[in-house]
DNA sequence: TATTAAATTCAACATTTGTTGAAATGTCAA
DNA sequence: TTGACATTTCAACAAATGTTGAATTTAATA
């Protein structure tokens, strides 16, 4: 998204490397060293270029988050402009939320795939969701919470918090790409398959906030 | 559950204390030193009685686990027998599911609190997720698919995977207990009342499985 | 009480950690 | 080329890590 395909500056590198090991192993589960080595880089030019080792964690973390927030404005915009003077029905909101997550990779797909497990992390984390996820992803969220409260005239708040609750929550399982239900379905759903994925949690979701 | 309150000995206290902090910073955010210092011991007492580090994370997870799954078949087991021939209905079954989870703790709340954070985090970490939820929970799950499976009669079976995909991740992004949902409905939403994550949870998730 | 085993403390170990400063290399304009 | 700056490497540091063995205390047993 950022550039046609080139190899990546070594600066580059640190970042990819960074991320790939955060989402599979957390902050603290990941050394400097490992991500050097996984970069083929010097342990010293994470630091030079980065600073500290949370510097580097959240510069990770800002990388992609600004991206993925405009997508997702773009395409509640989008949505709202098709609808009437009463504003998008609750589908075509779930769907503004969720479906951009998985139409994003085209270039790097394994960079995103990576960038979502790591969101997922932060997300369930109580020590990093409080750090993170506010501050660079509610603004937009209060954005699709008013769109639901419109469209669902007459919902309590409380329900309507609580609605969003469970989508995020569904939502995260699905970035965190654990392989669960793969192996509990035998390999019949995958958990790398984002577009069946969403295909069934946009319907399941609406239902859900229907029924509040 | 185990005994009626009484001063926990040292071992019982390295557990606890270890519950806590892994729950909170997962398993390289925590040192054993911590735990000991939390628990009031000598370093070299976690080793003694635990072996290395990850004997003991297993061996938190492993304490609580036989009694949640024996508590929730249990719960599964009685609305099958209230239920008529046909076996019980979708709501019956997602209530099995969940409702226990909030009713559990008496004696000990905040130890039970701490280990359904715990859960949530390995739940979503691709590492410890294989590990350790598949050997441990998903034969109790396989239970509760099954009696989905006959309640949602027709149902493919692809949708019925991913459905209960999404109920596990609307679950365990509330065991987590972010506060992610506190902060953004301004504390209307409290993050610690599992009793009302429930009650909408429950038809949320039962709406959503019959929308598939 | 005397003996034995379990529980707990103390001290220390070899590694690994993040980070830094100095040296070396590369880049690019004047 | 020269000089100035950014980038990269090298070597090393102090602190923290999990773990262990020996010593000490407590508990149980006979």
């Amino acid at each position: 998204m950022t550039r046609t395909t080139s190899k990546p500056s070594k600066k580059e590198s640190i970042l990819n490397a960074a991320e790939e090991l955060f989402a599979l192993h957390g902050y603290d589960g990941v050394t400097i060293r490992q991500i050097a080595n996984k970069a083929n880089v010097d342990v010293a030019l994470a630091s030079y270029h980065f600073g500290k080792k949370l510097d580097l964690f959240e510069t990770v973390f800002f990388r992609r988050a600004k991206i993925l927030n405009d997508v997702r404005l773009k395409a509640l915009k989008e949505c709202e402009k098709k609808a009437g003077p009463d504003g998008p029905n609750v589908e075509s909101i779930v769907e503004a939320f969720l479906r951009p997550l998985a139409s994003i990779p085209d270039d790097d797909q394994d960079g995103w795939k990576n960038y979502y497990a790591l969101v997922a992390y932060i997300n369930s984390s109580p020590t990093w969701g409080k750090l993170l996820m506010n501050k660079h992803f509610d603004p937009l969220v209060s954005h699709f919470i008013n769109a639901l409260r419109k469209a669902l005239k007459g919902i309590s708040e409380s329900d309507l918090y609580w609605g969003y609750h469970y989508m995020s929550g569904a939502l995260t399982l699905t970035l965190a790409q654990t392989e669960r239900i793969d192996r509990l379905s035998n390999n019949l759903c995958k958990s790398s398959d984002l577009e069946a994925a969403y295909d069934r949690m946009i319907p399941f979701i609406t239902a859900g906030f229907k029924k509040l």
